[in-house]
RNA sequence: UGGGACGUCGGCAAGCGGUUAAGCCUCCGGUUUUUGGAGCCGGCAUACGCAGGUUCGAAUCCUGCCGUCCCAGCCA
């Protein structure tokens, strides 16, 4: 993972890290990334990843990856299995199992009652809209709970039934007994254990009581040794309350809980509220859409976990919160791509031309580099012949200007890797104005691709061989939303979905060496963009999804006339 | 006067009292090229939210404004 062996730039992250090993406070460096497990995850895990394993990685010390599955009612077995999957794919390694927050139930439930003995958690009757009420607003005061002053063997008692199973849901609750008149709300004696009847993905039914996250994590952390615990910047206000619970039972190791901007890229969503909806409502294929953030759609569009690390490297850690532009991760994915991606030649929008005088059944093989940036990436075969398919957008009935050097009658092109060919003539639908087929000449003089003669010809065309193309499904991909910041405008995200955001073509042809690659094999087709190979694929049809497109310099040329 | 945090180039982001205020992305030129790709060269903040103050010296320290974000789940 030489990309991670990088001198990582300073941040403030660092600054702390380092402060706290040189005064002695920290022997070494431990941290975790703690996802709980009710969705995918997406890039702006990927950079929480990066920094607590990256983090570990540089200071020799490790990280665990800890399932947070304090919720039973939104939690599954199947976003555990896709999480650590996608962590490895990332390419992290957490060192043999991973933890789960559930394991530490018990711990938790001794330390609750110590709380409670010691006077400072009660039992609450107070209903969920009732302790609402009392909590107070962003600008007045709580007031306190009718039970607040519940003796402590009173408490310890109801709270013993409430996790014997003896109320039924939502009937008490477990508080801690802080401050009603805190500006912090967090403060405002936050619950600390609710009764849910519902199957634990681990536990089953063994519990009916589960921990809040803020009596939870920092426990968690606790227990596993942690040195430095970091989350986002919405956890700035919990932090207060991470250091009381801690607090009151001194003897527990106590690790810094250390918050940093999350990641907001532009057209595009992070929460994960939101990618759960255009799941559920179908507006993607699953989580697995190569237009979704998340890992296994960033996956299948063809990315790659270098990219990615790479990308999270390059974004840096602060507390501003900030919006990285999604070209600082299309060019991190083409560099990553542009170094190994082998290149091939496939037309998306097919247009017969016929070579007038190459011999009617000849073919020729001609030898392609597999990559201009990779010497060691050897050569394979291209058949050629005199019916070949162009790109579409390669032909004009007239050249627009000078700067113009693509096929038109009488111009000259060459065709990547095998002969000039010269424009004679032209079939056209006259009522539907369509190109219907382009007649050419050769030079057998240029065969390979260049002359002797000092002849400039500066266009050169991708071909496929009409009798050797593999016909293959294309499916485009651009940002799933047409605006920046997805429902800025009208206030529902929804609204910014970019109905063209795919565009599947079903009559592309690609050179035979295509057929053969693997599912997730990164290829590029010349002049046009990285694509890989959908799972989708068959014997007969490969389907390939555009993963990014290349820079396009003529593209923006002709936009600006 | 509810609490917490943050404001350095179009976008990220270094900088920690003395620097010509890093770097990257974008953008714009040029060069090169059998991918209008890639590469290479160059340009792009006299300026650090604003206003005062301290200091020989401030993006860095102090004060006051202004602006932005987060918090009222028995979610995490």
């Amino acid at each position: 993972m030489s990309d991670t062996d990088k001198k990582s730039p300073s941040n403030f992250i660092r600054d702390i890290i380092d402060s706290d090993l040189s005064s002695g406070k920290r022997a070494e460096v431990i941290t975790r990334f703690p996802p709980e497990p009710n969705g995918y995850l997406h890039i702006g895990h990927a950079k929480s990843i990066c920094l607590n394993f990256g983090l570990a990685k540089s200071y020799s010390g490790k990280c665990n990856l800890r399932f947070d599955d304090t919720n039973p009612a939104k939690e599954e077995q199947e976003y555990i299995d896709s999480i650590q999957n996608d962590v490895a794919w990332l390419g992290f390694d957490w060192g043999g199992e991973a933890l789960y927050a559930s394991d530490y139930f018990e711990d938790m439930y001794e330390w609750a009652k110590r709380l409670i003995k010691a006077d400072l958690a009660y039992v609450d009757d107070l209903t969920a809209e009732e302790i609402r009420a009392y909590r107070g607003t962003l600008t007045t005061p709580g007031k306190e709970s009718p039970y607040r002053t519940r003796s402590a063997q009173e408490n310890l008692e109801l709270f013993e039934k409430m996790k014997d199973g003896e109320f039924p849901d939502g009937a008490k609750t477990l508080r801690a007994k802080i401050d009603l008149t805190s500006g912090n709300l967090n403060m405002r004696d936050p619950v600390m254990y609710r009764i849910v009847r519902a199957v634990h993905p681990r536990q089953g039914d063994k519990w009916c009581i589960y921990p809040m996250y803020d009596w939870a994590h920092g426990l968690e952390d606790s227990i596993e040794g942690i040195t430095h615990s970091i989350c986002t910047l919405e956890f700035e206000d919990h932090r207060p309350l991470y250091d009381w619970f801690l607090n009151q039972l001194p003897e527990l190791h106590h690790p810094r809980q250390i918050e940093f901007a999350r990641l907001n890229i532009n057209y595009t969503v992070m929460s994960k509220r939101m990618l759960m909806q255009l799941v559920k409502d179908k507006h993607v294929s699953g989580w697995d859409d190569p237009r979704m953030p998340s890992i296994s759609g960033m996956k299948r569009r063809g990315y790659t976990p270098e990219s990615i690390r790479d990308f999270c490297g390059r974004i840096g850690v602060a507390k501003v919160a900030s919006t990285v532009d999604i070209a600082l991760l299309e060019h991190c994915l083409r560099e990553d791509l542009n170094k190994r991606a082998l290149r091939r030649m496939a037309v998306l929008k097919p247009l017969k031309v016929v070579i007038d005088n190459y011999p009617e059944d000849q073919v020729e093989w001609f030898d392609g580099e597999n990559n201009p940036e990779d010497p060691e990436s050897g050569t394979r075969k291209i058949p050629f012949s005199r019916e070949l398919w162009i790109e579409q957008d390669d032909f004009r009935e007239e050249a627009p200007n000078k700067k113009y050097f693509r096929l038109a009658p009488g111009k000259e092109v060459r065709l990547k890797h095998a002969y000039y060919i010269k424009c004679v003539d032209y079939k056209k639908d006259e009522s539907t104005g369509e190109i219907l087929e382009v007649h050419c000449t050769y030079d057998p003089a240029s065969r390979g691709g260049g002359t002797d003669d000092g002849r400039k010809v500066k266009g050169t065309s991708h071909w496929v061989s009409a009798s050797h193309g593999v016909k293959s499904e294309v499916r485009l991909y651009s940002h799933l939303f047409s605006a920046e910041t997805p429902g800025a405008a009208t206030g529902n995200f929804l609204d910014d979905i970019d109905a063209d955001s795919l565009e599947i073509l079903t009559d592309a042809l690609v050179e035979p060496a295509l057929a053969e690659e693997a599912a997730f094999a990164g290829v590029q087709f010349l002049r046009q963009g990285y694509f890989c190979v959908d799972p989708d694929s068959t014997k007969d049809r490969p389907v390939f999804n555009r993963t990014v497109t290349l820079r396009d310099t003529w593209a923006k040329v002709e936009k600006q006339g």
